[in-house]
DNA sequence: AATTATAACATACTCAGGTATGTGAAAATT
DNA sequence: AATTTTCACATACCTGAGTATGTTATAATT
């Protein structure tokens, strides 16, 4: 036990955002997104609604954030690549545990994502900020790939980095759609080799 | 003018059901989506929510049923390709009348359907039903192609359907979560030189 | 022709996400 | 030290999609 000094208000403001978020992913995870009201989550943790949106902008905040996480992950996985010599074994190492991280999150955590962020009010949708991670590594992985010959010079490295993710995404749209009625890892690995003939120099 | 021939309930229904629809497409266009009730839409017509929903089963709908029309008009392409003697020209030809009928109906109409389809109360999500003409032809074209040894057929027909359309599924909903800041056309065109380079024999 | 069922709509609700505003205590400012 | 600001949370409310339940005229059944 550590002392109980008394915490300042932005550690308990912490706390509680955390409280928060633990205990909706629980909820979630438990009984379904949909099935778990805001109040639900206030309730059970004997506060109101306004504490929630002090703390989150929206219900499914905290879906969006729980993807966020996996983005910062995604560096640590650029690292372990350093084994490889070839561009195009990176680029699908990458990508596979891209997609390994998604299909962790599940489909349901996917599927609220890919509709809250399309929804009418979502403005600058996180899924496609330039900046994310995702889109760094691709392209540099692409722009490397391009230095060395291995991969195609007609196209810009943006481009080819939009395609391929794209490709991706719509893939795992369709996971969600179907409910994850089939293996995402499978059939990304495929995708792969697909697309990886279409890349190469 | 015709006889004023008192209605029989069927016609009735129908025609109620059509001025709803026109209704709420005019709104949608004029006001965007989300900033049409159900409400606003019934009092235009002086009807109330309840006439509404005895003809759809949600706002939404009505935005899909302008989706399913499309999927019809994708019969009247596939007809116009017999001129057209490479299996991968057909295959390039339908898909880019396919992105033109989706242009056309725009980001706005297509955002919402991409939203609603992924919602977690959707079961059956329309987009991904096998009878779809967009798959039936899709995959038609690719079994001609796999026949006549232009396309590959190490991969079953339905698989490299899937591929196909699911990246430019991907390729749209960027479009719908970027509000249509490129130009789909184009963009599509380059995807689809990319894609075909993955598919050839 | 009388009865029953049903389809087209109206009325009045529920539900859940989100907002506007209030309050008291901690923290910054003087 | 006194005053002002700010932040963590509470209360009360709004909104808009969807539903449960009438009501009435038409169509089907007897």
């Amino acid at each position: 036990m550590s002392a109980k000094r008394p915490l300042t208000r932005k550690e308990k403001g912490l706390r509680t955002r955390q409280r928060i978020y633990r205990t909706a992913m629980d909820l979630f995870a438990r009984k379904g997104y949909d099935n778990v009201t805001v109040d639900d989550i206030c309730r059970k943790l004997g506060m109101t609604k306004g504490a929630f949106y002090a703390h989150f902008r929206s219900k499914d905040q905290i879906i969006l954030e729980e993807f966020m996480h996996m983005d910062r992950h995604y560096e640590v996985v650029a690292e372990s690549l350093s084994s490889l010599d070839s561009s195009l074994e990176k680029l699908r190492a990458f990508n596979r545990e891209a997609i390994r991280l998604m299909s962790e999150l599940g489909v349901t955590i996917m599927r609220v994502l890919y509709h809250s962020q399309i929804a009418p009010r979502t403005k600058d949708p996180y899924l496609v900020h330039a900046g994310r991670n995702l889109y760094r590594i691709t392209e540099q992985l692409i722009r490397e790939g391009q230095e060395r010959g291995e991969i195609r010079s007609d196209l810009p490295p943006e481009e080819l980095t939009a395609i391929l993710i794209n490709a991706f995404r719509g893939q795992l749209y369709h996971w969600c759609l179907t409910d994850g009625s089939f293996d995402l890892m499978a059939s990304c690995e495929n995708l792969m080799d697909f697309l990886l003939r279409g890349i190469r120099a």
